[in-house]
DNA sequence: CAATGTGAATTTGTTCACAGCC
DNA sequence: GGCTGTGAACAAATTCACATTG
């Protein structure tokens, strides 16, 4: 057990790790080696081994993991061994989306307020099934505090995105992930992931586009 | 200008200026420095340089780069100096988000056929003013072929995701943007990126529960 | 003896620092 | 003088290869 720094690759790939060991799990399969696991999710067996040895020694040689144990290890230091609480700012199509999209629930995230400031929005049930309603901007301290809420989604368009991020910054979270394609600035103590569509698909043209393998 | 292999990170990045260089230039910016645009996006000076230099020299000497042509060299470099036809399966709530993502269109990506086969929702209109309806999959090979789409979307859920990208290799795709949550095997020639929502959400909660910086 | 765990080797990506040029 | 473009230095990430162990 290193206590290095983590690379944020090996924690992206640890969630797809700890993903594969779900399917593995349901299909009632006890005990994986680094060579499945790298087969299943398309790495090396090297890498799975070199990832999960920043954490622990998590297998025994000879024989490979448990896959529980394993399974229940990674999402221990994902931290999605409980579950957590979301508000998203942004009514629209994308956000309507996110707030019905059933694998965060399935990984135990929960959106539990949706805010936006467009008056033709606000009111809105948005998710009949898990009550809620959209709220204006303002409404959103409340929520956070009452709900204990630790991150907060940007599902508004590009303009308004560094706006949002502040006022979700003011209200005390952490941790946002943000759909906009911009870059937002925050402080050094608040963590942005963004996820920019646009980007991806742009990735994938320019491979179409240059066609070296 | 070199040729070597380009890092996926610099093609991303790349995608990343493209767009700041956009917002520059609606502001009216004609000239940009490489530290204003590393500034603007987040990254150093010098990778902006570096990235930009894989692909030629775009720069003045003493003066920075001028918005509207790095505009045009990065869009393209991207493959984005064109437009691009996509379809789309699965007509659930994300595919339907998608459909509507206004930003797509802004770049010159358009979805042009959406597939499902599930029977309640064939015949739906998903995109009033884009007049798409959903079809079974058995019309993708017609769609594609009289639409000359490059690219497909995988928006169904994770069992079903393989199955899809079979399909749409079969039809002759070299190009996926995969949303469901698996790694999908493809052959060698197909390029699959996969945009994993809930990873996004597991690296943020791993950097909440261990609070280093 | 099969498969892990890991230091060492290698590859890949980023930053530095400065020569070159407008 | 200021900012690009780039080789060289550095850092990070991945792969190799093998000693270790149940």
């Amino acid at each position: 057990m290193k206590s290095l720094r983590i690379p944020e690759a090996t924690i992206t790939r640890l969630s797809i790790y700890s993903r594969y060991l779900e399917q593995l799990d349901k299909k009632e399969i006890e005990t994986v080696s680094s060579v499945d696991i790298a087969k299943g999710v398309g790495v090396s067996p090297a890498q799975v081994r070199k990832d999960l040895a920043y954490f622990g020694e998590f297998g025994t040689r000879g024989v490979g993991y448990n896959v529980k144990d394993l399974m229940r290890y990674t999402k221990r230091i994902l931290g999605i061994n409980r579950s957590w609480n979301m508000i998203l700012v942004g009514a629209g199509n994308l956000g309507t989306a996110l707030c019905m999209y059933r694998e965060f629930r399935a990984r135990g995230f929960h959106i539990v307020g949706v805010f936006d400031n467009d008056l033709s929005k606000i009111g809105k049930t948005i998710d009949r099934s898990m009550d809620l309603e959209v709220k204006p901007l303002e409404e959103m301290g409340e929520v956070i505090k009452k709900e204990n809420v630790d991150i907060g989604i940007i599902a508004v368009p590009a303009k308004a995105a560094q706006e949002v991020a502040d006022i979700l910054v003011k209200n005390g979270l952490k941790a946002i992930l943000n759909f906009a394609p911009v870059t937002v600035n925050v402080p050094d103590d608040v963590r942005v992931r963004t996820i920019d569509l646009s980007v991806k698909l742009e990735v994938l043209t320019f491979h179409l586009t240059f066609n070296e393998l």
